[in-house]
DNA sequence: TTCTATATAATAATGATTATCATTTACAAT
DNA sequence: ATTGTAAATGATAATCATTATTATATAGAA
């Protein structure tokens, strides 16, 4: 995932595309709203305007380098396609987000799409809750 | 699911929240935005303002008359609470919803919660796609 | 019927996101 | 390397869904 991607996007390599994937390939968090990485690369003194990050945003989740979230509440998170499909657990006090995949949920998935004559394009299942263990 | 709903949810029997709760009740359709709740009132020669609409929807959802969902795209649509739970599968194309329940699913998200030590709440399954069968 | 807390409706405000547009830049062709 | 041009940027205005404000109206208890 580096500047190879941008390009294949059809998208010219510029700092703030660099810089946005670079942030999201790198850091500890998976997921971020846009206004949470437009404050991300100002501290670290990269210049760039919100207009921009929403743009370019919306252009990778359009090229599939990165996903689009409609968690619960109004801003849309994003994290890095790194292709393998999962699902999400938000705790609902923290905020944090974790991901799971499960093979039985999946299956289903498609076993009751075809019995409702219904073309799967993609799916969205979130947990909300609550983390248990401290930490 | 008449007045005395309202009542007990300790709100006063008004016009409006009369006309809402009977709309989601007595319609073919199960699903609606805010502002296709107050265009269909209007259209009824139901006078009433779109504030009022956005303040009962939230009145109702707090008392667990009716459900909120957050499809993707901005608007959210609400139906009334059956207290059957169900999930949803949307038709890309024509915007069509139908809804589906199922217990292997249920059950697996409910050990996934706990092999996580994730205390489960709530949960959102939605399948996007589209519906093959003329309709 | 009267009283008062609650509800309403019109409108202003908000917050997330998108559009506009003048300026700048990536990068292909010279 | 320099240039030309389409694409990208950033500042800001606009939009869209939703929420807050507030003066007026009303449900429902007394």
């Amino acid at each position: 995932m580096d500047q190879s991607d941008i390009k294949e996007a059809g998208l010219k390599v510029t700092k703030p595309r660099i810089e946005i994937l670079k942030l999201l390939e790198t850091s500890e968090k998976q997921h971020f709203g846009a206004e949470e990485i437009y404050h991300e690369l100002l501290s670290k003194d990269i210049k760039v305007g919100i207009a921009t990050v929403y743009r370019v945003l919306t252009q990778f989740t359009a090229a599939g380098l990165i996903i689009k979230h409609n968690f619960e509440g109004d801003q849309c998170v994003f994290e890095l396609d790194r292709g393998e499909h999962h699902d999400h657990m938000v705790d609902m006090k923290s905020g944090k987000i974790i991901e799971f995949y499960d093979e039985i949920i999946e299956q289903r998935q498609k076993e009751i799409a075809k019995e409702h004559g219904f073309e799967l394009m993609e799916h969205s299942l979130t947990l909300y809750g609550e983390f248990k263990d401290k930490g």
